[in-house]
RNA sequence: GCCGAAGUGGCGGAAUAGGCAGACGCGCACGACUCAAAAUCGUGUUCCCUACGGGAAUGAGGGUUCGAUUCCCUCCUUCGGCACCA
């Protein structure tokens, strides 16, 4: 490449400043490099966050791990991109918060325990302690000072505190129902944490069953409304899609029917407007009513049905394509809207869980209830007209479920009802607002979202700080007797029960009210419990007078941005929203949202396509990246094979192009190269470019494109190769571009960026303490530009013009082009498009 | 069934206030260096043809436009979520 490679002469700026080392010594080896860096930038605080009212703050959160044991490469992929960012800011004068903790409660490892016998305590801290050590590697800004651990009675013990102030507010309280539980994991879970159509546990996949228990839960369902709104902060709309179809909000009527002998029966329907066509009411099997009014004769059929409902699985109940069935009651109700009497029937499609448990069926308008018309011989009656069709109840082959005029609907005949939901559809606010008149039903709003369910019935978790005697009920553990320590001498069995309710004497106290014997509550937190707070405790995680220093709060919060997997949309992220706003109500926190602005990363998939396991072997160990390439081309590689929010499969051979770059990176700054003497155009291009691209790697790294930042970086440091075989290095303009350069790349490559900065430019340490460069706009601006032209839409040539040429004379520069002439053959062109200084095309 | 995201070379991806499709990288081919290999450097690499030229192409088909990967309509495929929610 140069004669002077080896030479032992000159060296000069941009270069090489120190005295010339052999050229062996200047071999790349991030080994050595990266933890030396490391335990320099620890032993400096250089990544210690303070408090300073002089700088704006920045707080950059990303989700923290469950210490499973060993850092995936799906932890560096969540993780290091987000720390670039964090550096970024940083350099952009933002004092910037990136701390780190982990999410250590939870039933791995006590599932271990029950297996082999290890403390979860124990095996969690262990884990801790090596996943800490592996996040070292990978050269994050995280300030280890500032770190918390859930399982950590210094922490728990806040959680537990947390709790009591939601059970004050009144928004934990316990009931009995049928729950979901998990039988591998011996624990509830909440409605959330049960995926799919298979209803299978969220952490082991094992499909649940349902248990009557008396749980506690969190009276989420009372902010389901102020969730549904997103005002103010920054998430993707697919995660608020996920989050406003989980809460999932109808809005309708409530409507008063009565049984024939009085008994009142509220319903729910989105289609108040088809009253007039309800032929029959359905009951849940489980409806508290039915076995007041199952007439005698019925009584036999009822109970079986009811019993043969009880023992089908969720699954098999709530299968779309099973075939309706139901019994008929004997009972009769009275329609309020016409006095029309209609039988009672019970099916297990309508559900206790929704609504009221009881629905009006209106089979001309729905498609469930006309299947189940048909299949019982329920008579159908058309309310809603279509336009140009004439409805018969007898005839029809589906239930009719939209627009139409309303027919055989009293004093609303002639309305039209249109296909919009809730008081926007005419027939609908018509007889909402007829029916409050009334006094037999209202405006109603329903929703799919229920309360979060936190009790579980196993040893790893926060305690639930509450007492229950016999007299007095239950009862708060007194705030200053927290935290309610875990004992650690319990016996490991899995038995359904907490280990807790096993041990001899630690269930054992006295009620906070009268002082006599009583007992604690031997059930955990969920988990997501203590993730819903976590991003308060890195405020002040030693903290004792409180779950947080207020002088923090006020400086830090609220989060800034905050990254992770998509995953977590309808739990973590919607609970810890909840949690946000109960904690507001009770003056707490302030504002409505905990998180301003929200990234997703997609998912790192093994080299098969497939999501990486342990059995499938097609993990991905970091550990071994990092040893083989170093921490810098693992991070650059993390940034450059997917776009971040896609995610893609890995591809163990792309790595080698981030490693080239990398080895690049570092030749073009260690080798000893003449300074030469080259044209002013030649300096002028470079500064060019070099403004060009910083202005796109800021422009990315705001809107996490971390892809195209390498690329950028990559094409920069192609062109300052060549730049520099013309003779470029020397030059003011070659100094300003490798500077330049190294800050670009210090968010990426934190490592070399700083052995290049301080030992080869033999800058001031730190590269990461330096300011973000400030594009030279005027630098950045070409000189002159090509413009391609096209005929009929097809490029032919292209032209160069200066930059600031008018469209009359591009316009002539392009007709008077030798190629588009050949194209128009000799005849007049029809029009001539000059779209602003981009492109020419003449049409024929 | 409903809601959402995405379909671009052999592969990952780039380019959308409508304006040069395939940046950057992987892989591959050829060349330089080498006894040789690795590393490194250079050149080429969407497809097709009658090949100094020309044509086709961004899941398929249609539309709007001088011009569509980008906007609109109808489909198809993949992935994710919800699902008898009244």
């Amino acid at each position: 490449m140069t004669e002077t490679k080896n030479s032992k002469t000159t060296k000069k700026p941009g270069s090489i400043k120190t005295e010339t080392p052999a050229r062996r010594d200047n071999a790349f080896n991030p080994q050595g490099m990266e933890p030396k860096w490391q335990a320099k930038w620890e032993a400096d605080k250089l990544y210690r966050a303070v408090i300073d009212e002089s700088k704006p703050k920045h707080y950059a959160l990303t989700m923290l791990p469950y210490p499973s044991g060993d850092l995936h490469i799906g932890h560096w992929y969540a993780m290091t991109p987000s720390d670039a960012r964090a550096r970024f800011k940083r350099m952009q004068g933002y004092n910037v918060l990136f701390p780190m903790g982990f999410d250590a409660f939870g039933l791995p490892a006590e599932n271990a325990a029950i297996k082999e016998g290890v403390h979860p305590m124990q095996r969690t801290f262990e884990n801790i302690k090596r996943m800490r050590k592996q996040m070292k590697t990978m050269g994050t800004m995280f300030d280890w000072e500032r770190e918390m651990v859930s399982a950590d009675p210094e922490y728990y013990k806040w959680t537990e505190w947390f709790f009591i102030q939601l059970f004050k507010m009144g928004l934990a309280y316990r009931k009995m129902s049928a729950v979901d539980w998990c039988p591998k994991d011996n624990t509830t879970l909440a409605r959330e944490q049960v995926i799919g159509e298979e209803r299978v546990c969220e952490r082991c996949g094992t499909p649940v069953i349902k248990k009557e228990l008396e749980q506690w839960f969190f009276r989420a369902t009372k902010y389901a409304d102020e969730l549904l709104h997103f005002d103010g902060i920054d998430w993707p709309e697919r995660v608020k899609t996920l989050q406003t179809n989980w809460i999932g909000r109808s809005e309708g009527a409530s409507v008063l029917f009565k049984t024939e002998s009085g008994d009142p029966i509220e319903i729910f329907t989105t289609r108040p407007d088809t009253l007039w066509g309800a032929t029959f009411m359905v009951f849940s099997p489980e409806h508290p009513l039915v076995d007041k009014i199952a007439a005698p004769e019925q009584k036999t059929e009822v109970d079986a049905y009811k019993e043969q409902a009880a023992r089908q699985s969720d699954i098999e109940r709530e299968a779309v394509d099973k075939e309706k069935t139901g019994v008929f009651t004997g009972a009769y109700a009275i329609n309020p809207v016409n006095e029309e009497r209609i039988p009672i029937w019970i099916a297990d499609y309508v559900l206790m869980s929704y609504g009221t448990g009881a629905i009006m069926a209106v089979p001309a308008h729905d498609e469930r209830d006309f299947a189940f018309a048909r299949k019982y011989g329920l008579p159908v009656i058309p309310v809603i007209q279509p336009e140009g069709v004439e409805l018969n109840g007898e005839t029809m082959e589906a239930a009719h479920e939209h627009e139409g005029i309303m027919i055989n609907s009293g004093p609303f005949n002639g309305t039209r009802a249109t296909n919009e939901k809730g008081m926007k559809n005419p027939a609908i606010k018509a007889v909402t607002e007829w029916l409050e008149q009334k006094g037999t039903g209202k405006h109603a709003v329903n929703y799919r979202y229920r309360d979060w369910l936190i009790s579980r019935q196993r040893y790893w978790g926060a305690p639930i700080p509450m007492v229950h005697c016999d007299v007095h009920g239950w009862n708060p553990v007194p705030e200053d007797q927290l935290p309610v320590m875990l004992p650690e001498d319990v016996e490991w069995k899995p038995t359904g029960e907490s280990p807790l309710k096993l041990h001899p004497t630690w269930k054992n106290t006295t009620c906070p009210v009268c002082g006599e014997p009583a007992t604690r509550e031997t059930d955990t937190m969920d988990t997501f419990m203590c993730s819903s707070w976590y991003h308060l405790r890195y405020l002040s995680p030693h903290y004792d007078k409180g779950p947080f220093d207020e002088a923090e709060y006020n400086y830090w919060m609220p989060v800034d941005t905050y990254t992770g997997g998509i995953e977590h949309a309808t739990m973590h992220l919607l609970y810890t929203r909840f949690f946000h706003k109960a904690l507001r109500d009770a003056g707490i926190t302030e504002g409505s949202e905990p998180m301003m602005q929200l990234r997703n990363q997609g998912m790192v998939l093994g080299e098969d396509n497939e999501k990486m396991s342990k059995s499938r072997g097609n993990v991905i160990a970091p550990d071994v990246l990092v040893k083989r390439y170093g921490a810098d081309t693992v991070r650059a590689y993390i940034m450059f094979f997917a776009r971040w929010d896609m995610g893609a499969p890995w591809d163990s051979h792309g790595i080698e192009g981030s490693a080239r770059w990398i080895r690049r990176v570092w030749t073009l700054f260690t080798d000893q190269f003449q300074p030469g003497s080259t044209s002013e155009e030649t300096k002028r291009t470079l500064r060019r470019r070099v403004h060009q691209t910083l202005r796109k790697v800021t422009h990315d790294f705001e809107n996490f494109e971390f892809n195209t930042i390498i690329s950028s970086l990559m094409e920069l440091l192609n062109e300052m190769y060549k730049t520099r075989e013309a003779g470029a290095a020397g030059s003011a303009e070659w100094d300003e571009a490798t500077e330049i350069y190294l800050k670009m790349l210090a968010p990426v490559a934190p490592h070399i960026a700083e052995e290049l900065w301080t030992n080869y430019l033999g800058k001031p340490y730190s590269v990461h303490q330096q300011q973000w460069p400030k594009i030279d706009e005027a630098a950045a601006k070409e000189d002159s530009i090509e413009i391609p032209v096209q005929v009929n839409g097809k490029v032919r040539d292209r032209v160069v013009v200066p930059a600031e040429a008018s469209e009359e004379e591009i316009k002539s520069a392009a007709l008077a082009s030798e190629h588009v002439q050949k194209f128009l053959e000799g005849k007049e062109p029809k029009k001539v498009i000059v779209a602003q200084k981009r492109l020419v095309n003449v049409v024929v």
